[in-house]
DNA sequence: GTAACGCTGTGAATAATTTCACAGAATAAT
DNA sequence: ATTATTCTGTGAAATTATTCACAGCGTTAC
């Protein structure tokens, strides 16, 4: 069980435990690495590996136990209390986001949601209330916030994430194509549509192309 | 110069030239490999190892010319005739894409939307006509539509996806939480906010609980 | 019993990615 | 001119991530 454990094996096991979670619903009860190999796209090998950092173990006849594999994982993810998380920024990708992880999971919600527009401030939606910038120290404190969404204009997206942190939050999901400038301390994900649609686009193309030139 | 570029760098690069045309709109004219790094949130090397891909030379002097490498970067990443894109699931986030990339990159624009609900098919949202999913087939073919965006609900995904692909789509974005079966020479890639938010949540409250322990 | 099967857990090998570190080059200063 | 400076481009090294391959085990079949 190693010390600490990748970035990517993370995002691996929140994968399997969702699968794990539908398989159950579906009355699954065991299965085995290659099973879930190929539901979630990776090699058996590769899966038996992540499964090693949260030290749970099957048996080589049934495999895996798909209850208590999904708890184990949730175990290792999940904090012991619930997590509250703030969204900044309530337009367009904001609202889709509270509208996706609204009655979600329960221990990683959205507990608050910050806008400038005045329209939006003191309103509820999708059962979250909406504040000014000006009550995010207090409601984050309050809130034991430590995640944020950021979904606000870029020019706006730097002094979002500075009041973010200094509010006390250490983990940043970013939605805004601006690179931030944050303390070493604090983890942040991009998630950058730009980019990822470039990236398709690109090799959408050149697998077309090599299969024009697919001769042998 | 390498017959391949890793999907890493295609990324990469499509950060970098968005940051040069930032700088070019400020009205700067040369940077350094360092300086461009620093914007990105990388390292010098590995924005001169990328640039190598490309096979743009900077001078030892004045570093890249904004104008000359962001062009650089176009003429490999983007298709010499526009590439349109289709869109699937005209929802919370369908309509929050369509108004992001509505007048964007003239290369790379959405053509096309399709949703089963009758109320949304035939109506122009963000300058886009919506079809009905019948019409998928003539409507990718005509257009020349070599890209495609999923944003249904999780149980449509896959159903979606192999409409995609029968219609000559090659490469796939993928917003549903469900990974696609697709075969191996088209290219997919998902956008995870579930997994990508579970991923901060772990992060930072791992970050948070180290500070705590920092006696050293 | 015990032999055969098909799995898991994991060291070792391999592959992919990033960083180091420095030769070579363009310029500016003297 | 010559020297000093500071960059780029890139082999080589280091690091990180994935896959191979197999010993060992629980189960079943006979
Ligand atoms: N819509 C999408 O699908 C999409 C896709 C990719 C990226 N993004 C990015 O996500 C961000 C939001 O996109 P959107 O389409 O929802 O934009 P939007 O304009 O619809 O919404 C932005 C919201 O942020 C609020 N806001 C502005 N400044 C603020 C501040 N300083 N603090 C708090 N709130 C502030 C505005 O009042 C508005 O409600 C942008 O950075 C955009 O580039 C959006
Ligand atoms: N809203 C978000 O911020 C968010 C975040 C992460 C992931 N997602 C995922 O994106 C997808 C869409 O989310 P949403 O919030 O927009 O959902 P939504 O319910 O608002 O929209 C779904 C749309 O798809 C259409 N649709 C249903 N079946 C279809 C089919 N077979 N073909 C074409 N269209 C069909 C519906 O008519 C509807 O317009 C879901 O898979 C969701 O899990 C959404």
């Amino acid at each position: 069980m190693p010390a600490t454990v990748s970035e990517k094996t993370i995002g691996r096991l929140s994968l399997y435990r969702r699968l794990l979670y539908e398989l159950r619903s579906a009355g699954e009860e065991n299965l085995y690495s290659h099973q879930l190999a190929q539901m979630a796209g990776v090699t058996a090998a590769q899966v038996r590996r992540d499964l090693m950092s949260i030290g749970y173990s099957g048996s080589p006849t049934r495999g895996y136990d798909v209850r208590e594999l999904g708890e184990s994982i949730g175990r290792f993810l999940d904090s012991p209390i619930d997590q509250g998380v703030a969204l900044v920024g309530v337009g367009n990708l904001g609202r889709a986001i509270m509208a996706f992880f609204a009655g979600r999971r329960p221990h990683l919600r959205i507990v608050a949601a910050f806008d400038t527009d005045p329209y939006k401030v003191n309103r509820v939606i999708q059962g979250v209330r909406c504040y000014s910038l000006e009550q995010m120290p207090q409601v984050v404190e309050s809130e034991g916030i430590q995640v944020g969404i950021l979904a606000v204009p870029a020019v706006a997206a730097q002094g979002a994430a500075d009041t973010l942190v200094r509010a006390g939050v250490r983990g940043l999901l970013n939605f805004a194509p601006v690179p931030l400038r944050v303390a070493p301390d604090i983890y942040v994900e991009d998630i950058d549509m730009t980019m990822s649609l470039e990236k398709v686009a690109y090799f959408a193309r050149q697998r077309a192309t090599q299969k024009e030139l697919q001769t042998w």
